[in-house]
DNA sequence: ATCACATTGTGAATTTATTCACAACTATAT
DNA sequence: ATATAGTTGTGAATAAATTCACAATGTGAT
């Protein structure tokens, strides 16, 4: 079986929260033309994805949002579950903590990292946290396999590492900053600067 | 002139924040292989990019930091520099406030909103802090440009009716919820969740 | 039953992005 | 001077992503 494209894994993210949404108000059909345009894409574009990731539809009605749905939960849920490690509570890492809460049932911040006592041994968003002299210990007993990391810049690869340590495969990391990981374990940095600047080409561009 | 690819607009974005940390350091010049693999790229891609925005350097000593730096400047930011609004002083809001602050002279989170009466009439992060129903008037008063929303998927379609009507031209939208805007705005609507499930559908696939 | 019709599913075409591969170059050592 | 080694710049090749375009399909109206 061919792999499927990041591209369209990404994709599927966003189909699954328009579809969610139609749920909650009782829609039943959904044409991959509208879906198009509730997620910013093109028919023929949600068409393919759906093709790759072998879901059909009928021809009068469209799809099932329902059926879909479940697809796309099936295709990217662990139906056991995954657990996520956060290191980082300030302002990001707990914007990420509220955000996330509740949000995807199969896949939860499991457990929260600092080295500030006076967010230690509470719970926050229904996450405890811990001590990040605890990482390795909690993140085994927890069976945790995915770490996001929103600290300063200065401690991030000693997070990475631990993390890597401790056989996690797929990190989010939002420290501005290069982290280095062996081969085989998934590492994404993330920057918002990158999205503001991209807009600010845009509107210098266009203005 | 042939338009630049955002995708080399992104990883513009990327190849600064590189070079500004290597001026830092006292680094004078880099070859492509260096700045691939401290920007997660390929040697080819960097000096594709770099061909593209049409710098050049030496076969020797590769590319002079400052001048690839500067150059990147001249490209990327608007002489008179640019101002944003952001919308939504919580959790995500404040972390990109502060995370903005004074790193990007040509960029300036300008002015904040929110509805709570707690935040307003504040300076956070150097930023002043307004009712929403300012956003008009401070917008055209501060000639901004650049709109960001973080507030809850409620309000924000009507945030976004207002920066267009203010004559704003590009948005990054934090909250989750499908946005409208007329022809000839940028609007990109950001998801955490997207990442996250990337990696992991990532630990779930190599576990 | 049959028709009309808007939509799906998909092979093919196109567009966009990335990588290859190598001639041209340049600072340095000899 | 000249050779050398390691890099740049880029046309061409390749790969990946997207869009086109249309036959096949299923549903409701008649
Ligand atoms: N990439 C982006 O787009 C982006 C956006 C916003 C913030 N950031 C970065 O994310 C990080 C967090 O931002 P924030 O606004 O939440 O900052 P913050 O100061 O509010 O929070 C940082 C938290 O990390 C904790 N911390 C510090 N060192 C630590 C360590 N070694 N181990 C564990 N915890 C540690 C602090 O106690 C604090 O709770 C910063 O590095 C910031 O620059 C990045
Ligand atoms: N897209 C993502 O990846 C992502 C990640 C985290 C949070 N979020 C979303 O971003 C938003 C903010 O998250 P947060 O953690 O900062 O939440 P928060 O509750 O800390 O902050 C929300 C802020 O918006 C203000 N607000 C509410 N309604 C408003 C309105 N109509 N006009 C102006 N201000 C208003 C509130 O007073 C508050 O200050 C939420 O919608 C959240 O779901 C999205």
């Amino acid at each position: 079986m061919i792999p499927i494209p990041e591209k369209t894994i990404e994709r599927m993210s966003r189909y699954r929260r328009v579809l969610n949404n139609l749920l909650e108000e009782g829609r039943k059909h959904i044409y991959s033309h509208e879906l198009a345009s509730l997620s910013s894409g093109t028919p023929a574009q949600v068409r393919r994805d759906l093709m790759i990731i072998g879901h059909s539809g009928s021809p009068r009605n469209g799809y099932e949002i329902k059926l879909l749905r479940n697809d796309i939960n099936e295709l990217m849920d662990d139906p056991e579950g995954q657990k996520i490690a956060l290191t980082g509570i300030g302002y990001l890492g707990r914007a990420i903590m509220n955000y996330f809460m509740g949000r995807r049932p199969k896949l939860t911040i499991a457990a929260a990292f600092d080295i500030d006592p006076e967010k230690i041994n509470r719970v926050i968003s229904g996450c405890r946290c811990y001590h990040t002299d605890q990482l390795e210990e909690i993140i085994r007993k927890e069976n945790i396999t995915i770490g996001i990391i929103t600290t300063p810049a200065a401690g991030a690869q000693k997070i990475v590492d631990t993390y890597v340590k401790t056989g996690i495969k797929a990190i989010v990391n939002w420290a501005p900053t290069i982290l280095h990981v062996p081969e085989g374990v998934f590492l994404e940095t993330r920057d918002i600067t990158m999205s503001i600047e991209k807009a600010a080409f845009f509107a210098k561009t266009n203005k």
